[in-house]
DNA sequence: TTCTTGTCACCTAGGTGTTAATAT
DNA sequence: ATATTAACACCTAGGTGACAAGAA
């Protein structure tokens, strides 16, 4: 089974309808996508990986700006179906750089995918993951044992197992639309902290729950407690 | 078999006697030791690891300042033997990150240990290479073939294989004796430009033979010959 | 008008020798 | 006197969103 770690985190960015930043040199996810997982055969190996998939056949465009003026511009909900999807970009995967090792190995710490980059770039020839801005995807995580028999790819179906957060769920972007998902991320990502105006000690040690209703159920659990995934 | 890279560099510092500082909390070594590897089995497991033993018996320390006045002082001859080795420090190992390993993934480019650290202090936790300052080793580099036997203990004598660079060995230190292993350091350690004084373009790009004797067989060999292993 | 690109100041994270203070 | 330690300024290396300019 596997948990996944900052899902208070997750949850406050879905919420408001998470992005993620495509850039042509390739851009990380954050939150970082991160995992417990439990009951592994500590002896045996396992390669580790994640894909994307397009959560629906939709392309995305930004709201009108003068019809979003007032206090909720830039809601999440203000998304607009702008027509059919884009055509597929390649199906990539991002390979855990650690992979292959053994279960005792993944089990003993978290396994953080911090090394994934995101790009728009379909020409990329670094290996990272390619998506069509505008487009909303959902990361999957696979589990893939190694089986040591020789005809082993008669079994590859039973050594194989995906893991899947909705909470992880995001729209592939070049520039931020929503106004709260930018102070969400400058407020949680440590690389951000340049552009944070309240005192940095302020927060999340000093955070009184309720004052950035933004981010309280973060501030809320410090020790974020995981969440089961759908198989 | 094995080469050695930057050899050159490593020839370099040989010839003043290499020093490596030991810190606490562990210091990297520089140069750093990198080698390229030929002849694996592509498709086998290694285990790719170093340690360090002892080149003498001997403790040294530093020559008595009024004794090295004038052009030579701080030569590397000036070391004087200060009388037998203090108590052997825990003999550690350190296993290169990525093992185990495929053949073929080890032989695709240079293997690096500056993940690496040494420290004098026999109480490290950090699994940091123990060392006695003022004391002279020798690095060592262990290929060990995964065996799949099941008694694979047994052949432990055959699948395991040594090599040796006697250019690499170095006096630990907790701080620099040579004047002049300082300044190569400084000239070609990129962590260490905040202490160069010449202009940063000069060196190496546009270093003269002959300017700088000091680095002169660095600047000479832009793309370093590597040299074989005493087995 | 909407979306994308490239540059930038400002961060995190951590590897350098220097220096002054301390230990032996 | 020699040897070690800890704080420090100055680097490398690279992850942020802001912004202005360009593309569609």
């Amino acid at each position: 089974s596997v948990q996944l770690e900052m899902k208070a985190l997750w949850d406050e960015f879905n919420q408001l309808g998470t992005e993620m930043i495509v850039t042509k040199a390739g851009r990380r996810m954050f939150p970082t996508f991160q995992v417990k997982i439990f009951g592994m055969d500590p002896m045996a190996d396992y390669m580790l990986l994640m894909d994307f998939v397009p959560v629906d056949d939709k392309r995305y465009r930004q709201v009108p700006r003068r019809a979003v003026l007032g206090q909720y511009a830039f809601h999440s909900s203000s998304w607009l179906v702008a027509g059919k999807a884009d055509p597929a970009t390649p199906g990539r995967v991002h390979y855990h750089p650690d992979s292959p090792a053994k279960g005792a190995q993944w089990m003993k710490q978290i396994v953080s995918f911090d090394k994934l980059k995101l790009t728009n770039n379909l020409l990329d020839d670094n290996g990272h993951i390619i998506l069509n801005s505008m487009h909303r995807y959902q990361p999957r995580f696979h589990v893939v044992y190694v089986d040591p028999r020789k005809d082993s790819e008669k079994y590859a179906e039973e050594n194989f197992k995906t893991f899947v957060f909705e909470e992880t769920r995001f729209t592939a972007v070049t520039a931020y639309q929503n106004h709260r998902i930018t102070q969400l991320k400058i407020a949680s990502n440590p690389f951000a902290k340049g552009f944070r105006d309240c005192d940095p000690e302020d927060w999340p040690r000093n955070h009184r729950p309720g004052a950035l209703p933004l981010m309280s159920a973060f501030a809320r659990s410090r020790n974020p407690v995981s969440s089961p995934a759908h198989q």
